[in-house]
DNA sequence: CACTCTATCGCAACCTGTTGCAATAAGGGG
DNA sequence: CCCCTTATTGCAACAGGTTGCGATAGAGTG
């Protein structure tokens, strides 16, 4: 019963983000709300990616009170938590994601339109050479390329 | 005579850019007008980079009736025409260069904030790497990565 | 529980870009 | 040189985000 697991590991991970987040609002003297409890429980349910403007909108359905840069000031302050992150579509739009989540660069193509995701593994080789070309320790989080994809550039296609 | 010689450069940047904008836009059926001959012009007088924002701004003090949806729109027209080119910033905001620069990547340095550009030569092998591991063809314009510069990761920084 | 300090919230205005639409004007044809 | 077609422009409204500010409300203290 994949699903009954899935909502399991869903609620085990909000439970876990909750106090988290209440312990590091704590020590920081910051203060817990319900927003910001609301807020990182729509990240979690986005599980994985969700535009900016989505999760405002989300958030905005359970608490139509929440205003955009109430949304928008919570989820800058998860990602000075550590809690989350966020980085820059290919249209320039803002996404956001879980950080215990995986760690993954994106690809993106431009005839196909394909987003590819980019894990661990796959991009060490990749954060190598940048390392040994230029000295500089890239965030694989941040590594966010446009090309085309082999498919795209088979011979067979079209 | 460093300055005399870039201004001679400049000018004849200028020049060859307005051919060949005038030539591609009648390939296309399209036309040619003084505002986009300006905004194209304002593109050569940035020499590099510069936000969308800066364009528009610079564009207006030349002819204040342009207005910012003219800009943008010919930024993308120009683009489509192959002679300019845009990347999303680290803040998501657009950054425009012209096409017939020196193609190159990007390295930001979250720690002091340094732009690192990234030429061909060095990029090459990192491409390679991206091949090899992916099968995406990447471009090099549109190698953003975020990371921590070599220097401040050496120990004697601080 | 009441009080105080100040972090957080909602609001309204602003910034960067984008889009639909009616008015204007480029530029090829007669 | 004038006409006609339609590409281009300006305008106004909109979308995604950000920011300053006064009002609200956490949460530690007495």
């Amino acid at each position: 019963m994949p699903y009954a697991a899935a909502m399991a590991r869903h609620a085990r991970r909000s439970e876990h983000l909750a106090t988290r987040l209440r312990e590091a609002l704590r020590v920081r003297g910051q203060r817990w709300t319900e927003q910001r409890q609301l807020i990182a429980d729509v990240l979690v349910a986005a599980d994985g990616h969700a535009k900016g403007a989505e999760l405002v909108e989300r958030v905005r359905a359970h608490d139509p009170a929440a205003t955009p840069s109430t949304v928008y000031r919570t989820l800058d302050l998860l990602e000075e938590l550590g809690l989350a992150r966020h980085h820059h579509g290919v249209d320039g739009r803002e996404t956001y994601h879980l950080e215990p989540g995986v760690e993954h660069g994106h690809l993106h193509c431009r005839s196909c339109g394909a987003e590819i995701e980019l894990n661990a593994t796959v991009a060490a080789p990749i954060l190598a050479a940048v390392e040994r070309a230029t000295g500089f320790a890239a965030e694989l989080d941040h590594l966010s390329l446009q090309g085309s994809c082999r498919a795209c550039r088979l011979p067979g296609s079209r």
